[in-house]
DNA sequence: GTCTATAGAATGATAGAC
DNA sequence: GTCTATCATTCTATAGAC
């Protein structure tokens, strides 16, 4: 189309449309991630982002499509991390390199975290299809290579699922918790070096915990 | 007073104010879980309370005294479950102990939880001062015993309050993320003795993960 | 202590001029 | 693509009869 083309060279409709989603999603999830799906409102959303209500409606026709949006996002985040656990045969390393980027992530993109926790908590009311397909697909595929660590004896015999909980747990806990963290760390955010500390202490305690190291 | 008494008994006043009080509390519980304070609507808490809207406001004037009430209810119980941590000076009966009664906890209270993870999440706006002073020096303490374990040689040399954080995040999981976890496991909730698997499995990983048990 | 009716504010979404 | 004005709905909270 050489219209669109076009646009995105000169700055006009496209190149627009495009910087005001990114703002708009931007926006959203933050708000999202701060009142939950009920509990944020449009006018919020269009007042971060710093557009009129109106136009805010123009790029996305509903709220929930927009929280759609919002979700897919850091559930293909995750998805992505997720691809490094395979990409290796050995549990230390595989494992490490899981923990790590989860940790990373929880860094990063505390806010879409916190979105995705909000919506499990109030038990998946738009993402339901999520968690039966592609989230029970990859688990089970998972489930799987650990237990076949187990029977060639290179981990302890733990129940895969609940190692794996434990993982998800203790990882998106320095995001979706991370206000408490930084309270407790006299009002302050945790430091790099901090945090690496903290993500070095979840690796041991998890690998030592399963057998993986001594 | 003589009134109140024999209110008691006869099932008038302020016996009926005790049970207004308890359903309505039972109602905000669940309904502050599953929408956040800002979703959450009197009329849906009156509705699930079976009243109506205006007898909620005659006992509870605001919304926002109705929610502190259900956070503190949920602190108290998690307060009084920590109690059972200084019991005992042995790392490994005391931690065993405390995680086992923060999964009951999780099992017998998931709403109480999950009003409490969106309140963190949201960043605290209601219950900041909690965090501030009983959460604050709860920690500071606990910290302070689990480095003399490690002092001790008792345990591996792990940050206190690293650990600390995955104990909570891990027993809280299993209320928060409830939903998720039943969908995995086929959409039916854990039943008891998968309950016990986890408690158990994610004891044994912390325990051996610190260096308390082989 | 109960409950209908409603005030007054805020919400998601749209119309229509520019 | 922007934005003011506004509609229909829903919200918290209260007034006042019983």
């Amino acid at each position: 189309m050489a219209w669109a083309r076009q646009a995105r060279r000169n700055g006009s409709k496209a190149a627009i449309r495009e910087g005001n989603e990114k703002a708009i999603l931007a926006a959203a999830e933050e708000v999202f991630a701060d009142y939950g799906f009920a509990g944020a409102t449009t006018s919020k959303i269009a007042e971060v982002a710093g557009i009129p209500k109106a136009n805010l409606h123009y790029y996305f026709p509903t709220k929930e499509a927009l929280y759609r949006q919002v979700i897919e996002n850091i559930f293909n985040i995750w998805l992505a991390a997720a691809a490094s656990f395979d990409d290796c045969d050995d549990p230390i390393e595989a494992l490490t390199q899981y923990i790590h980027i989860k940790m990373d992530i929880s860094r990063t993109h505390p806010k879409g975290s916190k979105v995705w926790a909000n919506e499990i908590i109030q038990r998946a009311p738009m993402i339901q299809d999520y968690l039966e397909t592609t989230l029970r697909e990859w688990t089970t595929s998972r489930v799987a290579v650990i237990e076949r660590w187990i029977a060639e004896g290179r981990l302890a015999p733990i129940d895969p699922r609940y190692l794996m909980y434990m993982i998800w747990a203790t990882t998106q806990h320095y995001a979706d918790f991370g206000h408490q963290i930084s309270t407790l760390n006299n009002d302050h955010d945790l430091s790099e070096a901090q945090f690496a500390k903290a993500k070095d202490t979840v690796t041991q305690i998890i690998l030592r915990g399963i057998g993986a190291i001594k």
